[in-house]
DNA sequence: AATGAATGAGGGTTCATTCAT
DNA sequence: GATGAATGAACCCTCATTCAT
């Protein structure tokens, strides 16, 4: 394992992951990975073994990224736990958004029948853990309703962050809203976190 | 057009939406589509085009059926407009469950870009219309919010109904919940409806 | 199956017959085939499944025409038994020598470990029962010597014809005969016959 | 040329030779070559300059080995020139037995065309040349037929050797022998030299 | 001398699409 | 209108061979 073929692997990961998120896995094409990496197209048999091995170390790869980012968000959640709802969908969003092939590669697989979804499993287990604690704590300082269960919780914020972006194009012919534009976008999360938030809180 | 011809078209019509449900417009085979068919494949080509148009047409069909079902729940929600979310998001989730291509069809062409997704916009329209009409009435008797729009409400009931199919299986990874079984899913939507109720009932 | 795919199919397997016999199954090319038959290789897809499985279709063939021209050797045995084992011989040659296919074909499979020569089993025992009887019958006429069996004749004719096609080249540089001249190779054999011969018949 | 690449070199040409009697020399991979060897797959390219070279280099080293064995037939013949036909067949199909490769490599090659062949022409003339000897020796004594020349009678016992192995498995089939069985095949060969060897001496 | 990485020309196979009847 | 046969352009993958270190 040379640094130059460390190299080479990493460049057709790269590429694979444009190609796959663009197309998904039978709609891209080797010949086009091969080129859009500069290496040849030998090497991706003989790294990754073929098509769709590469299509789900590819998934691997981009599933990883959202480990290193969940840190963040419970660093910040860690030194202020007021606004919970608030940060975490703010965090979501940001990430989608930052990493659009997430979301449509996870969208490919689950279309796909998600037999690699597994990967996902252990990998998110201790970001949530984390969460969960949090979120109980909060729960018996009254601030969230115990009725509603964590599971639900962070259910909802998945939801409508990741909706927002896997059927925006749906979305901007049924809603008539331009959701390339910020700040229509902001506007509608505002209003949906609004709609989530006061479900938590019983102000009174 | 014969009522012979008439016939055949609809047999590859269904047999197209069925395929490309399944496997999407690039995984999708022609060959498959004819036989499932029972249809020769030189008519898929006479009577839709080709592959992409038959696509498109199927998709097409798909979304004409929400039209229908959606005229129930409006009827619904005009004779009991009290439980108007717990009622939308009922039908909602009712529908994609009993029309699994719906949504499958829907989030292959998303993630294809969507070219066709204008097919919904006059669609739907009307239906929207109505609610919102429906939705404005609540808000003035202060029953909703009046800070969330009609398209926060709607556009929330969409995603959390929606992403309980689509990303069915990264969620039984990630939350470690068995989403095929009935009792809970209806668990996990019961408390989602209530997060999002108490955001819009002032109860004091 | 209309004549005109019948037809192809027998082009293909013509041409599949010539390039298997020529190169094995390893160094035959599938265009090479297509192009040699004149149809598109997709029919051979089509048609036959595949590589191995054309090249398996081939050996079928090949060794069924065995069993018409085996046929003669039987008639021509019933009518005159006498000089049992020149005939037998020379069948076998003149076989050989206007099939080049059948036994170049049978040298490759028996080489990549006859899989499939099983094929050959039931085929070519109903002649050999017919042999069979008519060698037992001269045994008890003392024509042929009791203490050899059947098989050991047969086996000895086989290979003596067999081995003078398959090892045509080596024995050309070995033997210093050149094998390719009719002559030489009728005079060779005569004097093979001679020490065949003459252990079957106790002339005393 | 250190000792350590003779060593190399002897390597190569070893697993060469395994994998080329396998498989042939299209069948054959220079991958699996170079992994069997334990040798770089450069390093075949700089000692032998390719495949077919290598091939060829692999016959010829196959053919040598029989030249060292044919002394010990030699010296054998000499001692006791009484069953000289079945002390050559012996040795023959004992030989084979004990080598695999070269009766395969020499069938490979024999139907890709014996462009190599030649190479047996000069080794195995001398061998031939004192067996030639010790057959007429034997004529004159009047213990074998003057008009069956040492041709046909090495040609013989070449065949009905060969044979045994290279058509073993259409063999298995068609005369429901049992080849592998040591026992089913002396007992075959015991009557095959019964038949040739009443040719060679008058009893009478 | 030796190695791991890279290359490019195929090689088998499949697909959407069209033709001939 | 309907069918089975045919087509050609890819598509995934592999192989013999060479390069760079």
């Amino acid at each position: 394992m040379t640094s130059r073929s460390e190299d080479t692997r990493k460049k057709i990961l790269d590429a694979a992951r444009a190609e796959f998120s663009d197309k998904g896995l039978h709609g891209a094409r080797v010949d086009v990975i091969a080129e859009r990496s500069g290496a040849n197209k030998e090497r991706i048999y003989a790294y990754f073994g073929g098509k769709e091995q590469l299509f789900r170390e590819t998934l691997k790869a981009s599933i990883a990224e959202i480990i290193n980012e969940e840190q963040f968000l419970l660093e910040q959640l860690a030194k202020d736990p007021t606004r919970m709802t608030e940060a975490t969908l703010d965090h979501y969003i940001s990430f989608l958004e930052r990493h659009p092939h997430f979301w449509r590669l996870l969208a490919w697989e689950n279309l796909s029948g998600g037999a690699e979804a597994e990967v996902m499993g252990g990998i998110r287990e201790e970001t949530f853990k984390e969460m969960r604690q949090l979120y109980k704590q909060r729960q018996k300082l009254g601030l969230f309703r115990k009725d509603i269960s964590f599971e639900a919780f962070i259910y909802t914020l998945s939801a409508v962050s990741f909706f927002l972006f896997s059927n925006r194009h749906t979305l901007e012919r049924t809603l008539q809203l331009d959701l390339g534009t910020p700040a229509t976008r902001k506007k509608l999360m505002a209003e949906v976190l609004e709609l989530i938030n006061h479900g938590q809180i019983p102000h009174r």
